[in-house]
DNA sequence: TGCATGACATTATATATATACTGTATATAA
DNA sequence: TTATATACAGTATATATATAATGTCATGCA
């Protein structure tokens, strides 16, 4: 996938912030003026940039035509993950819920979550977890690992080169304690935030 | 408040269509064309309109400067509720959050939990659980309840006309029994649902 | 009966806007 | 070394767009 260049992120980060402050995207002059352009071409160039890279659509002939490709189709919700299959495979995604401000945290995708493993935590069977993927991994948080291609949520007690300890937070499970030189071991990523719908 | 006419409230809807399907608001032409009006003024009288009562906002020398007023706000976030106060009253918002897809029911606010009466359940201290006005109480529900003023979220255990029982998700809790023909009582909503951070 | 409002049409126009062409300077990959 | 991408400036222009002025016809209201 095409990368943006530092500029083109701003441009790119103005145009959204201009969407959602104003309700409309900004025109050529808007940009240029912003980013104190003398030229309006400038901004029509960055856009070009944009789009051929795939973040947006010009609309021809129509003024504000600036639409955001990246389409935000929401954010995927996990059900039960396939056996090989990366977490976010299309085939996993039960459906898609808007972007919200759940967590302080961006959230990357919702985990529905098996079994009664974290009720300790106030975390239940079909509650959705929000998982943050590019947060440090550290000791005391509740992350999403994969061990052996099966998907689990646990805290992270240890988290050593050749040792790694996962805890259950209910006294009916005992600790996971495995050596990742040995098995196959991910972390997925760190959980940030939870869902729960009560009907 | 002003009432739109059946032709301004299709208006009104048009243009929020477009800003949802397009990512920006319609142009006079557009709305002429779409409702086939033959003159641009059809349209911008209708703008007009729709300005005076109070439902856009129209911006000057502005292409698509539409701006839908803010009927939503969002959804508000309850905090510490003062006493004698409606639990909507502008000094319990804590903030407002934009409307989400969390629960199967309207979630008319979300609203702070303090302590930690219903962990059993799953609801912690800071957690916002959502909460339905219009939803009818019964038995086994998590209601929230006003007591003497005082807001608590507990499990409705048993519900009639001269005996209600509030249980508490805790074995450190008692039941709450009240009678609420002797005491200030009222339901304010049922919990359908829970939002955490967790940071 | 008169007056305000709603719902358009007609015509006109200043200006807001997209966009083309040309050119400069730098960085970077082949 | 050459080609390509990035990041602008300068100039120009067709057209997209907002918006004014004026008029018609119907309806509800006082």
């Amino acid at each position: 996938m095409n990368t943006l260049t530092v500029r083109q992120k701003e441009i790119f980060e103005f145009i959204k912030s201009k969407i959602s402050d104003e309700g409309y995207p900004p025109t050529r002059m808007e940009i240029s003026n912003y980013f104190g352009f003398k030229s309006p071409n400038a901004a029509e160039d960055h856009l070009r940039a944009l789009k051929k890279k795939g973040f947006i659509e010009i609309l021809s002939g129509t003024s504000r035509g600036i639409s955001l490709s990246n389409i935000d189709d929401g954010i995927p919700v996990i059900g039960l993950v396939s056996a090989g299959s990366p977490m976010l495979a299309e085939e996993n995604v039960e459906k898609r819920i808007p972007p919200h401000p759940i967590s302080s945290h961006g959230v990357d995708y919702y985990l529905r979550v098996k079994g009664d493993s974290m009720i300790n935590v106030g975390i239940f069977e079909n509650d959705l977890i929000a998982v943050n993927k590019g947060l440090n991994i550290k000791k005391g948080s509740i992350v999403i690992a994969r061990i052996d291609d099966e998907v689990t949520v646990k805290t992270l007690k240890e988290f050593s080169a050749n040792k790694i300890i996962l805890k259950a937070e209910n006294p009916n499970y005992q600790d996971i304690i495995i050596n990742p030189n040995n098995i196959t071991f991910d972390f997925e990523g760190t959980c940030v935030g939870l869902i729960r719908n009560i009907s």
